[in-house]
DNA sequence: GATTAACATATTGTGCACCAACGATTGGGG
DNA sequence: CCCCAATCGTTGGTGCACAATATGTTAATC
């Protein structure tokens, strides 16, 4: 059968978006033992990463930096707020942003994520420079994505 | 600040599995308007693909082309089945096995899903030839991180 | 040939992801 | 001062994704 594929356009193999739809997903599967033991789903993990660089931080800002609908963030970030990672509080000079700041147990939990990294690395067994080609591979189609997005809507934005 | 996050591993903009994630949304979202006109999410697609190719299919067969969990595939099977472009009936020899068919409505789509990837790669703005590379390395990710899984489950399978 | 084990799918529950609509707040122009 | 538009966050709806469980079917064992 694969014979006849190699010139199929819609073969299933073929396409770059499928490749990317799993490799997230079985990535983000490769992670998933390491944050259950720290209360984390993958994207908590990232909204913490993000709090730890920069915290704190608007459900705006944090929008912006994870590439995600408000309307996604709101809840999971209560979710983080109910196991103690969080806080949500209004700014007090405008009432209508959401501060949201690190706890001391968010905070410590740090030290924990740490060890992340190096064993992900680890347990894939791909070589750093080839995950950092990859890296910038994907940053590019990022780009272009966003650009075909802001095309097709209304140029820029 | 970006001064002091070059070193540091944890940083937002150092993590292959977030560029991964924010890749596979982005390029979904890419999908999305040509897709809605054909009544057809991204998941939803992906299955058609592997149908055209290999009808027909049992929903064992689809979570292995597809890297699906079954409990994924179906309510998305009756979907496509709502909508007419595939059948669910079982298989005569084997009444534990669902046989997903395609209709004659199904088989008519993919003259119109010819024209989706063209235009995907166009909008993109990228060089075949990049995606040709970007696909290879996600390859290797994909195998990479179901070795991982595999290891940390209970080796091989 | 009845009991069991293995298998294929369906269902339920939790959480993400996007969209559209809503309510509250803020700042600007009449 | 007041309305108005823009902004920020939340809510509700649909659909994906995974884990655990349930149900029915087939195959294996005694």
């Amino acid at each position: 059968m694969a014979e006849r594929d190699i010139d199929d356009p819609l073969a299933l193999e073929h396409q770059v978006c499928f490749a990317l739809s799993v490799a997230a997903r079985g990535v983000v599967a490769v992670y998933r033992p390491l944050l259950e033991p720290l209360g984390l789903t993958h994207p908590q993990y990232l909204v913490m990463l993000a709090l730890w660089q920069h915290a704190p931080l608007s459900v705006k800002e944090l929008s912006r930096l994870l590439q995600l609908d408000p309307g996604t963030l709101s809840p999971l970030l209560k979710r983080l707020e109910a196991v103690g990672y969080v806080e949500r509080g209004r700014d007090g000079r405008d009432e209508r942003v959401l501060a949201v700041t690190l706890t001391a147990e968010g905070r410590a939990l740090r030290a924990e994520a740490e060890k992340i990294p190096p064993t992900i690395v680890e347990r894939l067994g791909m070589e750093v420079a080839e995950l950092q080609d990859l890296h910038v591979a994907l940053t590019r189609v990022i780009g272009a994505a966003q650009g075909a997005v802001a095309h097709a809507t209304g140029t820029s934005g």
